[in-house]
DNA sequence: TTGTAGGCGTTATCAC
DNA sequence: GTGATAACGCCTACAA
């Protein structure tokens, strides 16, 4: 493969002249700047991003950490596919590439900084990755820049992207109030997690202001899974007093609950109302089509590696403006589906 | 961040002596490598694999050319996915890491192999990428390592990677004659595709086999998306000669054509089976549940990785050794699905 | 078993 | 406007 010394002696020039036209320094002679581009293009020539790299300590790439690989469940492909997508979005824009990494729940030593260490990456960005608190002070001290979406890091060493989980549940939990639901089952799931934790309080909290009460039993806890949901429904046909609707504090359980409705033979929405939160196509295939909230994947994506990028690229590295990134909170979409409507009583 | 020369320094040993303890070299007296070690540890010490790639001509990273993140459908998102997620899984088991890259429909001047040229990764997977017979020419003479999934380049130059639409859809056509099938339309595409093609010459070859007329009005064209699984529905409402049974060659059509049936309450199988080709989970959601037919897109992309890794590692460079880049087919497999079974006429 | 010199391809700095 | 030199971090010879 051609070298910049090759260029060099093709185009009767000193290498640096070469290293000079490709960084499109103004200090060279048109002619000359014509020749070596000539020859470069004569001999294939591109720059070899390693000696560049070490140079000016840049790569020009970022690396995204996802569990996605673990295929977990169509879903969860689902949902770090389109933030994947944002961040490769942005990436092409910025002229990085884009390097993916796993985050094995089996591999309890997965190194979360590895690749910048090794430097072949400039910067990291996290998804469904669990920080802990002591990745965080590694970050600090090290100055890692770092972007992680969907869990709140608190602390500004490191950006912070997500969805407005509370104001999104609040408006689906008013669509529900509108159809005049006065009896709304929430399922969530028993694993710690920071978004469905703030999609229950903003749930609890709207039932509060709105003054509907809240009965114990009308709280289910699930595992993301779709027996899950499922299983919800089979929780709520031995409940005496039932509710008329049911909130899924994902779309993953909403299916498994439209699946048991159906089996149950009870009528969406006339008898149950379902409604999801993710927003993932998947429910526009499923009859009736499901009412979900959407979380802007694709944007969160984008944005994060935005914030990366100006970060790394940041001539300032002084402690205090590593200190500024900034926290972002993306509205959601409210998406409209038959799974949702007034109730009409049980015996039809 | 630290450098061999810090870690050197703090065990009282050279640079080089760092060297060969990282790279497990035995010529080192054992103390000295527990120093070493240590020092590695309290530095925190990783190797720049800049400095390391410009030495031995080897980053450990394989790139991914895709459209994947063009996200043109929920099913493509996923096809590419998979795909990417057996690459992963390969690269993971190797110690490579994975840099993805997109092929953009809009721009024409994709340059197919910069990854490569620029260092950044050893060897290339393309999917969907449609390489010409021109990038084969470059490949072989630049000695590109690559390797394509469900495009046959025809040439020992590149690995190939595929599923056995052949057989696969053989077989089912097969189930679909064992259901007393005998009025079978096939849905295809109007663009050019080899797997496509392939999968209309072996379901046209296996009528023929078995002696079953295949009248031109049978064969339908659409265009991938779901709209045409539709329209392809409507078309036949029109026929006089209606089939009793679908073949069609996508998933993300069938589902089209399941809506198009359940619109015109045409009942799905009763009075037409419909079948895909890919085995989306999708189809699991719909109901009634698709039958289809299944790629092992996660095996196949293990595979490539496998074949490319090997291939790159390989340590005889020769010409002949070149060429020797295996070709491998998949067999699929068949997946149930309540969308397909016996005619039992019109008039219910 | 350990160390020295040189080079991988690039860019920054300084000189002409 | 152009060129020489040193440096980035590492590894492969060769030498001790």
């Amino acid at each position: 493969m051609a070298t910049q010394e090759d260029v060099a002696r093709l185009a009767g020039v000193s290498f640096i002249t070469v290293s000079r036209v490709i960084n499109s320094k103004d200090n060279v002679k048109e002619e000359t700047k014509k020749r070596v581009l000539k020859a470069i293009k004569e001999l294939n020539y591109y720059p070899n991003s390693l000696g560049r790299a070490l140079n000016n300590n840049r790569v020009f790439t970022l690396g995204a950490v996802s569990p996605l690989f673990q295929g977990y469940s169509l879903e969860s492909d689902l949902y770090f596919a389109k933030i994947l997508s944002g961040i490769e979005k942005m990436c092409f824009e910025k002229g990085y590439d884009l390097l993916i990494s796993t985050k094995r729940q089996s591999s309890k030593d997965f190194n979360y900084f590895r690749l910048f260490y090794q430097r072949k990456v400039d910067g990291i960005i996290f998804m469904g990755a669990n920080l802990t608190s002591h990745h965080i002070e590694e970050i600090k001290n090290n100055h890692i820049p770092c972007c992680i979406i969907s869990d709140n890091p608190n602390s500004s060493a490191i950006g912070y992207i997500d969805a407005d989980n509370k104001n999104g549940t609040k408006e689906a939990v008013i669509r529900l109030l509108n159809l005049g639901h006065k009896k709304i089952a929430f399922l969530g799931i028993t694993e710690k997690n920071q978004n469905i934790e703030e999609r229950y309080k903003s749930f609890i909290a709207t039932l509060k202001e709105h003054q509907i009460p809240f009965p114990k039993s009308y709280l289910i806890l699930g595992d993301y899974s779709e027996q899950s949901g499922e299983q919800a429904i089979e929780y709520l046909c031995k409940l005496k007093n039932k509710p008329t609707a049911l909130f899924c504090s994902t779309d993953s359980m909403a299916y498994g609950a439209l699946k048991g409705a159906k089996k149950r033979r009870i009528k969406v929405p006339d008898q149950l109302s379902i409604i999801g939160f993710d927003g993932f196509e998947i429910g526009k295939y499923i009859d009736p089509d499901l009412a979900t909230v959407k979380q802007p994947l694709n944007d969160m994506g984008y944005k994060a590696a935005q914030m990366l990028i100006e970060r790394i690229e940041q001539p300032d590295q002084s402690k205090e403006k590593q200190l500024s990134f900034a926290k972002v909170i993306f509205p959601v979409i409210q998406v409209e589906g038959r799974s949702i409507g007034t109730y009409k009583g049980i015996d039809q």
